[in-house]
DNA sequence: TTCAATTTGTGACCCCTTTCACAAAGGATG
DNA sequence: CATCCTTTGTGAAAGGGGTCACAAATTGAA
């Protein structure tokens, strides 16, 4: 079963078991059914099974997963296991709520430095968010301090006029994996990997739901 | 072919075509055919072409779609034709970044009542965002303001501690549809329809594809 | 040691979605 | 009006993902 294609669905069920597992480790629990962790992220529990199937072999029969083990696992497939270093770019409304996120922190994503057309600007609105003072580069340096600071995730949330430049520069500074929050659809070369997240796609989508009951 | 179950990612598709719809609508592009349309929103032609079948007969063969009538249709077949009144929860820093999103308005989506458990807290921070100042209402409003002013959509931004209490808040309000950006999953009522907004798993995603090229 | 109870891992089945391929329909041209 | 070209709409086939059901493995108690 180890080597097939994985269903895109499947890993981000497995984003969700491992949220489900860290509190249930943090709940001092340390065993789990498939028919527990099932209701918990509310799927079928042979979904559960089929999923770490992918994977291997995680499980104990006639008694369930290790919880912490089984936590560690999924970390480990996810990626998640280890630190990654994030780029921000535009550092206005959405761009500083995100420098205040607690769970990037929480869950291994890092912020190492933030990028706008115009710090001098932005400085204020940043500093005055955070404990201490954020520094906020100017887009020129991009490429170089990228390189500099080993940064392999950027977070584009500029005005969708220019997240097709943004990605571009990103892309030319070797940052492999893109997270786009504005409204355009970006393009990125084989070997680079670019996400969107719609805001409104998502509102579309419940306000049909909503439209035809 | 027109009366069967949708996939949900046909109603997703459908607003991203509604999207580029837009776009050549203003670029002044009068006809399109199911090929381009599909280039521009990287899908198949044939999927274009099944999508709005579940709908009815849109095209003219030969010719294509004319771009203003199928964004018409499109938007009435999405519901986003009218206007969406939402009531944002929880002002906090994405809180206020939402407050002063432009698209929402664009799209017809218009947050008219924000609420908060401490408002004073709150008020000095919106007001600096936005030109006039937005009217932050206390949480033990909600009921009453959101009957008042017909509110259809709420926007959850609490911590994820409170997101359930405040969806529970909601239903008994009558607002039907909750779109949640705490990391937490959050359960409805039937006739309630919930979608969850979670940023780290699009982000677990991407740090699995970046880990397993 | 044997047997009952439990729970995993997985082959087989089913359903939903996507893609393919082509007939039907409309437009243009002479 | 006849012919050719383009493009839609859709039945059929393919593909993928989810669910079911059961054999295999493990534990615990008799
Ligand atoms: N505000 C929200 O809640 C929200 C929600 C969802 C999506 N978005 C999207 O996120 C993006 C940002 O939204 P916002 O409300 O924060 O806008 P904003 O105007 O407040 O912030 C944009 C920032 O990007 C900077 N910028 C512009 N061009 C740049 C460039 N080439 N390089 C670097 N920085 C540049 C600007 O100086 C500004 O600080 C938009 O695309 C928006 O559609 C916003
Ligand atoms: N900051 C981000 O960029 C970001 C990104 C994605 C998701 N989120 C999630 O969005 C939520 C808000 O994040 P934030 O950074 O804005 O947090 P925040 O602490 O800045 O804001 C939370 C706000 O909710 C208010 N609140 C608390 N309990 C309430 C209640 N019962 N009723 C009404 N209001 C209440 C608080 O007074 C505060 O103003 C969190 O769940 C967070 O995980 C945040």
């Amino acid at each position: 079963m180890k080597y097939s294609k994985i269903p895109e669905a499947t890993i981000r069920r497995l984003s969700r078991y491992s949220r489900c597992l860290e509190e249930m480790e943090q709940a001092g629990e340390e065993v789990v059914s498939s028919a527990q962790l099932a209701t918990r992220c509310m799927v079928n529990a042979a979904q559960v099974r089929k999923d770490l199937a992918y994977f291997g072999e995680f499980g104990i029969r006639g008694v369930g997963y290790y919880v912490k083990d089984l936590h560690n696992d999924i970390k480990k497939i996810l990626g998640s296991n280890k630190e990654w270093r994030m780029a921000l770019i535009g550092i206005g409304n959405l761009g500083s709520a995100l420098l205040s996120y607690k769970d990037f922190l929480k869950q291994n994503y890092k912020i190492v430095a933030a990028f706008d057309i115009d710090p001098p600007k932005v400085i204020g609105r940043v500093s005055e968010k955070l404990g201490k003072p954020v520094e906020v580069l100017h887009i020129n340096h991009l490429k170089e301090v990228a390189r500099e600071r080993r940064i392999e995730i950027g977070l584009i949330t500029t005005p969708p006029s220019e997240a097709q430049v943004v990605a571009n520069l990103l892309v030319e500074a070797g940052v492999r994996g893109l997270l786009n929050f504005a409204p355009t659809q970006i393009v990125v070369p084989e070997g680079f990997m670019a996400k969107d997240v719609f805001f409104t796609t998502i509102l579309d989508n419940l306000a049909y739901l909503l439209s035809n009951p």
